[in-house]
DNA sequence: TCTATATTTTGATATTTGTAGAAATGACGG
DNA sequence: CCGTCATTTCTACAAATATCAAAATATAGA
């Protein structure tokens, strides 16, 4: 049962919702979803190890970064198959979708650079 | 998305996910599920009202007390039917299954009322 | 090995949420 | 109508959680 708990936990708040949405595009590194979500690096991190504990999601070192994609059993896609049925607006995930289809690791570092330089 | 991520949330809490099992078994007044969960009638109410605002559970005066039962759309059967299948840890669900079907609106008021004589 | 870079962890803070008791509401039976 | 009973709402508080900045860790490349 907690187990279950915690996926539904996972997906109960926006940002994790909106994470794994994204995920079902492509997988991601830590700082492109970083850049969608615009929120800092550290709370992304913090969300993508919750949605690793609930089973949701996996992330795998290569190179520079660390990729997380949805988890690969069956039960994943299923849910968020049914969950796909029920969502009614859909603009933040649209908008999330077009962002995510610009994005690359290295734009986003390239980014990040920046930002820090300002400041 | 927030409709769908309020349902997750409304999920995502011990309590509520017993509830919305219990339900499965049959419809329940607030005290019953107040007998089952132990936990204050205030707070449960509380809870129901979370559950029927995410649309997973409606509720309906009959006599003197308000009985609950899962909404009656397609979505929420097919969701619990996934969730079933994730279930692995199912001792405290099958705690409450049994205590549901002892239980009834008469008895668990009868039952509060020796609690308040007491204190 | 040294440096730059990507991520995680830590520590601190603000907000949200679960909880209970008391008061309010609503409904049934006499 | 009036009292009883089931439920909801209100108020307050403790615990959980989302968040960020800074420090720590890990890794690739020069």
């Amino acid at each position: 049962m907690k187990q279950v708990i915690s996926i539904m936990k996972a997906l109960g708040e926006e940002n994790r919702f909106r994470i794994v949405m994204m995920l079902r595009e492509r997988s991601l590194c830590v700082c492109e979803i970083c850049s969608v979500l615009e929120i800092s690096i550290s709370t992304v991190s913090t969300h993508l190890k919750q949605l690793s504990h609930a089973g949701l999601i996996e992330g795998q070192k290569d190179g520079r970064w660390v990729m997380y994609r949805l988890a690969e059993d069956e039960f994943v896609p299923d849910l968020l198959k049914i969950v796909q049925r029920r969502l009614t607006d859909t603009k933040q995930l649209e908008r999330d979708r077009k962002l995510v289809l610009k994005a690359s690791p290295e734009k986003c570092s390239a980014l990040l650079r920046m930002e820090l330089e300002r400041k």
